[in-house]
DNA sequence: CTACTTTTGTGCTCTATAACATAATTATAT
DNA sequence: ATATAATTATGTTATAGAGCACAAAAGTAG
């Protein structure tokens, strides 16, 4: 397979949210620091434990920010192109509490940490971004917390499914999810066992919630889904 | 009751971890918009889908932020004097998404978000400073979000004496918790309901982990509670 | 002091969901 | 192609914890 290198221009497009903030000064200083980095379908980002050093960006693919439990674990998270992770660990002061992974061949634009803080000391927008970041992702964490701990299996593997639709969207169609996840990532993302996500997909299906093809999922009644998703 | 008013000396004295980062000019603009407000027990101070004004300090008492779902409610973090709460979702551009009420008589101090955000954009300790706190809060809700789903009742009972000691300390016996709660309030911080609460509660206090003397809780073996809240 | 409400404590039942077992299917490697 | 491993599917059993009922105790109000 062919691997074109990413042109630095695209790079920059696609970090624009950080780029656009930023004088031309320290355009150029950044420009020095990044790069890019791929890692193929399931590969390990970093680790809980790990010390963070890079702020990364997603270029292409697919990521998950996932915890290891007792046995099971927990998708927190997922990221979609242009999204930034991975900083959180260095700004707060401590190593990662989670781990990162890909789901699909992905390329990752890394920072060093220490040019960001350096830009942020310099730099009040790029502050602000990252204050609007977090204060964003927070807030998914707060509601989050509620649905997982709160709603019944049905709820949260619908809430997963529409979820899955609003982050990495659906194909021509308009219906079939973009993201193909095994039945058990999607039993770590709504917080059940592997058999729970299969048989709840199953019933599903039968309601005419949804149609299932292998990994493939259409959502072919969003409004009970939606429904199903609120009252847990 | 006499309440005296808290003179503006001591008001500042509490958050010096703001004041201090503020140039003499932002100080003497800061020290004109701030003003307290006091809560009577269990009072509420803002609510879920409120538009949030005020970034607020707590000065005395201890305040809960929680999340009403169905039939329960979820605490999700508790707030002790010194710490700043209630601006995350200004930040985030939303509204409340949880709502805060005072355990005890609080007192708190109130300073307008435009205020805040005004001085975050001109001085960038300030930013940087929120970028930390959130970044820290992030991280504690991430871990939260795991052990709420996947710990047992009693590992997760465990886990929130010990927050509690680790966050409001205990009296001059070293071992008796400064906080007196409710058993629906451990509950609702345990995600369980409160008959499991206060089961499980009996069960400690059987296996001599704890004392129980109505609300006062008496940590007896930590070590081993911690321990049961390790494994789950 | 008396009535009323809230909180705490305990027992019993029921159910949602985990845990386990096994087969069928699909992917991956040799 | 064949063997091996991983994933998906489905049935069965076991259990943690919710839900409910009710009594005792402790607050609170009139």
């Amino acid at each position: 397979m062919v691997r074109k290198e990413i042109p630095a221009a695209e790079i920059i497009e696609s970090i624009a949210d950080i780029w656009a903030l930023l004088t031309e000064e320290q355009q150029k200083m950044l420009a020095k620091q990044f790069f890019t980095q791929r890692f193929k379908k399931n590969e390990l980002i970093y680790c809980e434990g790990d010390r963070p050093t890079h702020l990364m960006c997603l270029l292409e693919g697919k990521v998950k920010i996932f915890k290891n439990g007792v046995g099971r674990s927990q998708i927190i998270r997922v990221i979609k192109p242009g999204e930034y992770f991975a900083y959180r660990a260095y700004f707060g002061g401590n190593d990662y509490v989670t781990a990162a992974a890909a789901f699909e061949p992905s390329i990752i634009c890394m920072i060093p940490m220490q040019t960001i803080t350096q830009l942020v000391a310099e730099n009040n927008l790029l502050a602000q971004f990252f204050i609007k970041q977090l204060s964003i992702d927070l807030g998914i964490a707060d509601e989050r917390t509620v649905n997982l701990t709160q709603k019944h299996i049905r709820g949260r593997l619908a809430e997963a499914l529409l979820f899955l639709k609003d982050t990495y969207g659906v194909e021509e169609d308009e219906a079939t999810l973009s993201i193909y996840l095994s039945r058990e990532d999607l039993a770590n993302l709504s917080n059940m066992t592997t058999s729970n996500a299969i048989r709840t997909l199953t019933l599903f299906s039968n309601e005419r919630l949804i149609t299932i093809d292998g990994r493939k999922i259409r959502l072919i009644d969003e409004e009970r889904l939606r429904k199903i998703s609120k009252i847990g």
